[in-house]
RNA sequence: GCCGGGGUGGCGAAAUUGGUAGACGCGCACGACUCAAAAUCGUGUGCCGCAAGGCAUUGAGGGUUCGAUUCCCUCCCCCGGCACCA
């Protein structure tokens, strides 16, 4: 009697069998054809995987077990990014301290990680939040600060006045906090920034050179926004400032009229704007600064004051999201001063307006109106005046912003628009009125955080409150375990007594240590340099060891960067283009400044998976739609569910989760198996016999696919080719030992236990005569000595190409483009042959009848056209 | 608004240096097995036809071509990202 292949009886043997024989292990210092492959590393949540992280990791571990048994020494790690606020949070809620959350956390879903049957070795994997890790985060953080690249400045930070604590970005939902929807406010505070702008037009080039999706790289590059242009000083000419003119009140009229009989101006007094048209500049007919521009005050006119003071207060009230809405109508109040033209000495009069953002060039624009939308708009409104400088549109109806000719503008009139830019900036410069700059959109790194589970900052302040750098012998600097979870608004590490005492302890009586703590990003900006640091032995339990001394003396050794960098394949969510991926970069161009590492870019080769939504919406907890893969991998297997995944579309598309169509990998598999049983029964007599040559072709047809699509990570088809592989084969009546075993190795990467399980059932057979090449067959034999033969050493099919050539071709005939016919002819029917043996055919000479034939297309091998 | 990716049966999808559209799977229908159901197996599954064969068809419209899902133009819709960046 045939059995069913049953899941949950083999799987865990094989994960148990791998797990003994150490399977997985490389020896880094000894690989020959070295491949990194990176999945990006979870954030140990205490809830179970979902369908999202299976989706991830299981299709992932399939790409790697195939590019090991293709003969790469594969390095696939895992760990876990364990700082950040949800352990925060549940301790918040419940008092459990986040070491000990975070720990269980780990535990679970690193069983969970084997009972998916993932090739990670866990005795290299790491976590964030391990004093043995953040130590280096820590020496990151000096290293910045050694380098210049650390500084501290007053900045702005979200904050939500119900919650009490400073919030992420990410974690402002239109301006709102996400846990309890009050309107985040801005609030200044000291912070560390990492000058990651530094290194903009680097991160820009380098992009050049990777292979990533060219979507994540225009993310990038929209996000670090080089623009070139030049920044050109406006004098000021107020006639009145607000202390000339305490206590009189002047009219705007008055004031115009004693401009023009010669006020004097206040020579110090000046506006610098950026712009990336200065070949415009004899268009300018007014000037905007942003409200918050801290000229504003001192240029505003004693009669403008009131409103410009209204308006600043009012433009204070709104959040980030109603200022930047774009269908609201541009609001902005005159100062009542003027600036001077530095061409032409005309008086242009200073606005200020919330289109212009302080965070961008030097938050104030020259308003050519005549040749940008925005300018456009503002001076209709407002009864601006317009002058055209460009010819070639009709600023009557609308801004013309394309290049075009100078026209108006004096010296560089009849200049195209590239060489006026060119001229006017040469210009500017020999004048000292400006100069040739590039800004960007790319701010520098706000790496400080409010919060308590996250790398403390390693500074320390003296009684001066000057920062100095902890010592690296003082590292890791531990994060203090007596604090009060229960938000204050404060830094929840300035109410450890024991954080304070350790520093003055340490570094005397008067000394106080920085109470934030690092951006998560920081942590895992440099993780996949940790994983090839040395082995951690007792990760997996959570039973290492977190007291001093720790061992390791450098973050990574040269040698094995230099082997093992850039990583080949990296893989995770596109979420990350404008975060870790740039900033993993930065860090790692940073090392490369320092000595450190050899390379200059981290990740090679970039792969986003899809994304699985249920019912269109992205699964979410708040949502609560999330679906739990659980009952139906305890009802199919890991083997079924993750071949589910992978078998439901292109495996960087995504899709939206359903579970019909899961029975199809099941009976796949049980077809299969029943396969294999079968055989078993009745094989031993007849298997030496000869396979029939059009299953030899099936096969060898299906080696090619299969490993075009994996190499590819076209799993969808690589799975449709096996299935019709099987088609094939179970239409035979015998099927040789050695077909079966091919097939099992092409299965094997996809549903890994399954396919153990038949190498056992196939055991004892003839040798293999899929491998082609010798060597290679000699190579893996080596390899295996001395480990039970798991299906997973076996080295990967090659396909004979002489057996692909097929002795016949099949010819479509049409007529007219319509298809009256199929024939079967040998392959080496010449044209004349192909045509008169089409002309034959019943169905086509009925349409050809008498009329003249026009054309006669041939495509050697596949097919006829007569066109009539 | 801008940038990117898409739109193919009842459903997930295959196929593009232009050459038989719908592989593979789900679902559905009928049949076999069964007292029955499930499971399993077989057949069918764009439309008309017993069949031979014919016709239609890849978001809409147009173009290039002997031939277009594939190339070009215009438009519609969906998804993702950015969004007053001067």
């Amino acid at each position: 009697m045939m059995s069913k292949y049953d899941p949950s009886a083999v799987e865990p043997k094989w994960q148990q069998r791998w797990e003994e024989a150490g399977v997985y292990r490389v020896d880094l210092t000894k690989a020959k054809k070295p491949h990194y492959c990176l999945v990006m590393f979870p954030y140990p949540s205490g809830a179970r995987l979902h369908v999202g992280h299976w989706f991830q990791y299981g299709p992932t571990d399939s790409y790697a077990r195939f590019l090991k048994m293709r003969g790469h020494d594969v390095f696939f790690p895992m760990g876990f990014d364990a700082f950040g606020l949800p352990a925060e949070n549940y301790a918040i809620k419940t008092g459990v301290p986040p070491a000990e959350s975070t720990a269980e956390n780990v535990r679970n879903m690193i069983e969970q990680f084997r009972r998916m049957g993932c090739m990670y070795d866990w005795s290299k994997s790491l976590n964030t939040s391990d004093p043995s890790y953040y130590r280096w985060t820590q020496w990151l953080f000096l290293q910045m600060f050694q380098h210049k690249l650390a500084y501290r400045k007053e900045a702005p930070v979200n904050f939500c006045p119900q919650c009490q604590t400073v919030l992420a970005r990410e974690q402002c939902q239109d301006g709102t906090c996400e846990r309890c929807e009050t309107q985040v406010i801005q609030r200044p505070l000291t912070q560390w920034f990492w000058k990651i702008r530094d290194y903009a037009d680097r991160l820009l080039d380098g992009l050049d050179g990777l292979d990533w999706p060219e979507k994540t790289k225009t993310m990038q590059r929209n996000w670090i926004g080089r623009s070139e242009g030049a920044v050109i000083k406006f004098e000021i000419r107020p006639f009145e400032t607000p202390r000339q003119c305490h206590g009189e009140e002047i009219t705007a009229k008055r004031r115009s009229s004693r401009t023009i009989t010669g006020g004097a101006p206040q020579g110090d007094t000046s506006i610098e704007i950026f712009t990336t048209r200065p070949d415009t500049l004899f268009g300018v007919t007014y000037i905007v600064l942003a409200p918050e521009h801290p000229l504003v005050a001192n240029i505003t006119t004693k009669a403008q004051r009131k409103h410009i003071e209204a308006y600043v207060k009012e433009v204070k009230t709104k959040n980030e999201l109603q200022r930047t809405d774009l269908a609201k109508e541009k609001t902005g109040v005159f100062t009542g001063s003027y600036a001077l033209h530095p061409a032409t000495g005309e008086r242009i009069p200073i606005w200020i307006a919330d289109y212009v953002l302080m965070t961008y060039g030097t938050g104030a624009v020259m308003a050519v109106p005549a040749h940008d939308e925005r300018d456009w708009e503002f001076a209709r409104k407002y009864k601006l005046p317009l002058q055209e400088v460009v010819s070639g549109g009709d600023i009557t109806k609308a801004a013309f912003v394309a290049d075009g000719i100078t026209v108006n503008s004096d010296f560089l009139n009849s200049f195209p628009t590239p060489a006026a830019k060119k001229r006017i900036t040469a210009w500017l410069e020999d004048e000292e009125k400006g100069r040739e700059v590039t800004t960007y959109r790319l701010h520098d790194w706000l790496v400080s955080r409010q919060r308590y589970w996250g790398a403390p900052i390693p500074i320390v302040y003296d009684p001066d409150g000057h920062p100095h750098p902890i010592p690296e012998k003082h590292l890791p600097w531990l994060l203090p375990t007596d604090v009060e979870f229960k938000p204050t608004g404060e830094s929840p590490l300035r109410h450890s007594k024991e954080f304070k005492e350790r520093t003055e302890n340490i570094f005397g009586k008067g000394w106080e240590p920085e109470y934030d703590t690092m951006d998560t990003f920081v942590c895992s900006s440099f993780y996949y340099l940790r994983f090839l640091a040395q082995q951690r032995d007792g990760f997996e339990t959570g039973n290492r060891c977190h007291c001093p001394p720790y061992h390791d003396t450098l973050l990574i050794d040269p040698s094995i960067e230099r082997k093992w960098l850039p990583i080949q394949t990296y893989i995770g969510g596109p979420e990350h283009a404008c975060m870790h991926l740039i900033y993993a970069r930065f860090v790692m161009m940073a090392l490369k400044d320092f000595g450190i590492v050899s390379h200059e870019e981290p990740f090679k080769k970039l792969v986003h998976q899809g994304l699985i939504t249920n019912k269109g919406a992205k699964m979410s907890k708040s949502k609560g739609n999330v679906v739990d893969p659980d009952p139906l991998v305890a009802r199919y297997g890991s083997d079924v569910f993750r071949m589910y995944l992978m078998f439901m579309g292109p495996y960087t598309d995504g899709g939206d989760w359903s579970e019909t169509g899961i029975k199809g990998i099941e009976r796949f598999v049980q077809r299969i198996w029943g396969l294999v049983s079968s055989l078993s029964l009745v094989e031993r007599a007849r298997e030496r016999g000869s396979e029939n040559s059009a299953v030899l072709t099936a096969l060898h047809k299906t080696i090619k696919r299969v490993t075009e699509d994996m190499e590819q990570l076209h799993f969808n088809t690589a799975i449709s080719s096996l299935m019709e592989f099987l088609n094939v084969l179970e239409e035979q009546e015998h099927v040789s030992r050695e077909t079966l075993k091919t097939f099992a190795i092409l299965l094997a990467p996809l549903a890994p236990h399954l396919a153990e399980e038949l190498w056992e059932q196939l055991q004892g057979g003839a040798d293999r005569v899929m491998v082609r090449d010798s060597e290679r067959s000699e190579e893996s034999s080596r390899t295996i000595t001395g480990c039970p033969s798991f299906i997973f050493h076996q080295p990967w099919p090659h396909y004979d190409p002489q057996l692909l050539v097929s002795r016949t071709m099949t010819i479509v005939v049409q007529v007219n483009g319509r298809v009256r016919a199929n024939i079967d002819l040998p392959a080496d029917f010449s044209k004349e042959e192909v045509i008169a043996a089409a002309k034959r055919q019943e169905n086509v000479a009925k349409y050809l009848g008498n009329a003249k034939t026009k054309k006669e297309v041939y495509v050697p091998g596949k097919l006829v056209n007569f066109v009539l």
